[in-house]
DNA sequence: ACGGTGAGTGCAATCGTTTGCATTCCGGCG
DNA sequence: CGCCGGAATGCAAACGATTGCACTCACCGT
């Protein structure tokens, strides 16, 4: 048997067309008959066909999220979040993750549009396949990393100020020689974190020497690698602080320094970008410079909901949104060790037991 | 300027029905139409109405992942590998995360039968809904926990032995009195796990004393409570080693170890469930019980796919799979202190608090 | 008494594809 | 020469919902 509109008007007799105006709750039908359709629907447990909907509207209330991964720590966030938002409003979450390779990407946006995406969240990607898909009215937020080409609102952290906070905090602390592991220049992101840390560091009128500048892919070896690069510097041009601009790194650079036995933050004070379990939970605590992710998906299923109720192309520019951050302060920095400083520490510690 | 079938077909000069034979692939139509249409319809960039073809196929290619969340690293891996899998198949993947929430979940299987979901993936989920989507016809794979009704086939990690093995690399190593953190009695995986433990102990004439067992719900807190229960108990019933049988509890308890300065391994060995990059980094290198959630997701796949392709909802019973587990040694177990050699500091400053 | 009104309902077209069946066209065979 | 068969194509009916339009009443005002 069944289980069809058709079914249902049937068995409530009455016709297709009352029993899809009774349960879409339009003006259109009496009470009585609304109740009858319902009590029915309910009983023979009638479930709309999503796929004839979405032909006959148009709309299909599936909105794709393409994402380059899930370990990141920041992704995994949107993604819960966007899903858990777009849910409550009704929609479903298709999720591609392309692993950063462009024909993936391309692949996941076509499938989208053969899908009548409602709409599309795209992380850290660009290609043109995106005007394709804006063509097809279809509306796009991007989120985390600015795209060469925006074919719709935009929303980031506020990288800049996030660094510049970091290196602020370093430099309170007096800090004067400050390390940076960045993520390749290619990505905004990282272009911006770097940007922010050379202009507090220009501001307090201090030097950003090339040797404390690492960058590399998004990788924890970047991080391992960075750390025998700058300790292998002769003691006075040592960075007493590291600013850790990408998690990824991060990964590889905390337990390096533990192999070897650097102390943080007694020998070296560390920031990192991106909060995440493992900065909570590693001894000491480690400060972050958090870009609250969970704030950046909820604007960012916001604005990609408003867009698809809204039915219009918003032919205006499209927005760029800044998050802003938040600098959570742990354990991982301290004041400088100064030469007499930690003379004195050695010597009362001597002296003490 | 419509982008249809309709609009190919004009182009071509054909009928609609030839031009969707052609892009089918049919061996109804000649070698030259084909061509002609295959490059009309690429020139105008046609893309098929995935809706529409639901409709009328009945198969929206489409597969629901329904998860409780994606921070569990298995969880997410999981997510990623199935996502891949079907991908390369040409599926898509509906995510929906319960949050361990029965409403949601609900409401999640019955988004997926208004898709007319080609598959569903479900892990660590036990409702009647499943019934509803088995009537439906639409095939179902469980993953990871057992739930109490199959409606499909089953992949599981071999707990018992993953338990078993991990309490065996202990005793060899002398312990005697090894604590086990594990979840809730009412989730499949934490019974087999501990119950492993207890086989394991059993088989080596070991007792497993009620006081050496801490269960609690899969958070961190419960690995932190755990700790402070076990050590607070009197020296000699203390356990030396200890099994932690969910890595959401692991992320409590080594933090509160490192906090108390108990050492790994020279005054508790420890073995974690599940393989995380925090396991790999956090020093010394923890050893773990690996589920090897990758190949429960390759195999996850594999089963529904050829269920899927077999159209046939296999009448016969659900079958339960096994993926082995494996130990992976790294530097958290070493031989059981001797009395003498036994540190007393760190744990004797917990009785003290 | 009659036309107007408006609430409630039904008819039928429509969305874009797939596919069973009919149709055409051609060559080959009896 | 007519007939048959197969290859290639087209026609039209689905799939299940939404929705503009037309229709039926009962009721009201004049």
């Amino acid at each position: 048997m069944p289980n069809d509109l058709r079914e249902v008007a049937l068995q409530s007799g009455v016709s297709i067309s009352t029993a899809s105006r009774a349960l879409a709750g339009s003006t259109l039908v009496s009470e009585r008959t609304r109740q009858r359709v319902l009590e029915i629907a309910g009983r023979i447990g009638y479930r709309p066909n999503a796929s004839a909907r979405a032909l006959r509207t148009g709309g299909s209330r599936l909105v794709g999220l393409v994402i380059t991964n899930l370990v990141n720590t920041s992704f995994r966030v949107i993604a819960e979040i966007v899903q858990q938002q777009l849910a409550e409003a009704g929609h479903q979450l298709v999720l591609s993750i392309t692993g950063g390779d462009p024909e993936q990407e391309r692949a996941a946006l076509h499938t989208l549009m053969e899908l009548n995406a409602s709409g599309v969240v795209a992380v850290g990607s660009d290609s043109k396949a995106f005007a394709e898909v804006r063509a097809r009215g279809i509306p796009v937020v991007h989120l985390g990393r600015r795209p060469a080409k925006l074919v719709g609102d935009c929303v980031l952290g506020d990288e800049r100020a996030g660094a510049e906070s970091a290196v602020n905090l370093l430099l309170a602390n007096g800090h004067r020689r400050i390390g940076v592991v960045c993520g390749p220049p290619s990505v905004t992101s990282g272009r911006e974190r770097l940007d922010g840390y050379r202009r507090a560091l220009l501001a307090a009128r201090c030097t950003a020497p090339a040797e404390l500048v690492v960058a590399g892919p998004f990788t924890a070896q970047t991080g391992r690698d960075a750390v025998d690069t700058l300790l292998a510097l002769p003691r006075a041009r040592r960075p007493t602080a590291l600013l850790v601009a990408n998690h990824e790194s991060a990964y590889g650079l905390l337990p390096r320094l533990r192999e070897l036995s650097v102390s943080i933050p007694s020998e070296v004070s560390v920031v990192c970008f991106e909060d995440a379990p493992i900065m909570r939970w590693w001894s000491p605590g480690i400060t972050v410079v958090d870009n609250q992710p969970a704030r950046m998906a909820e604007l960012v299923a916001d604005l990609l909901m408003k867009k698809i109720a809204g039915e219009t192309i918003s032919t205006s520019r499209p927005v760029v949104h800044r998050i802003p951050t938040r600098l959570v302060d742990r354990e991982s920095v301290a004041a400088v060790p100064t030469r007499t400083a930690r003379g004195r520490a050695a010597v009362s510690s001597l002296a003490g037991s």
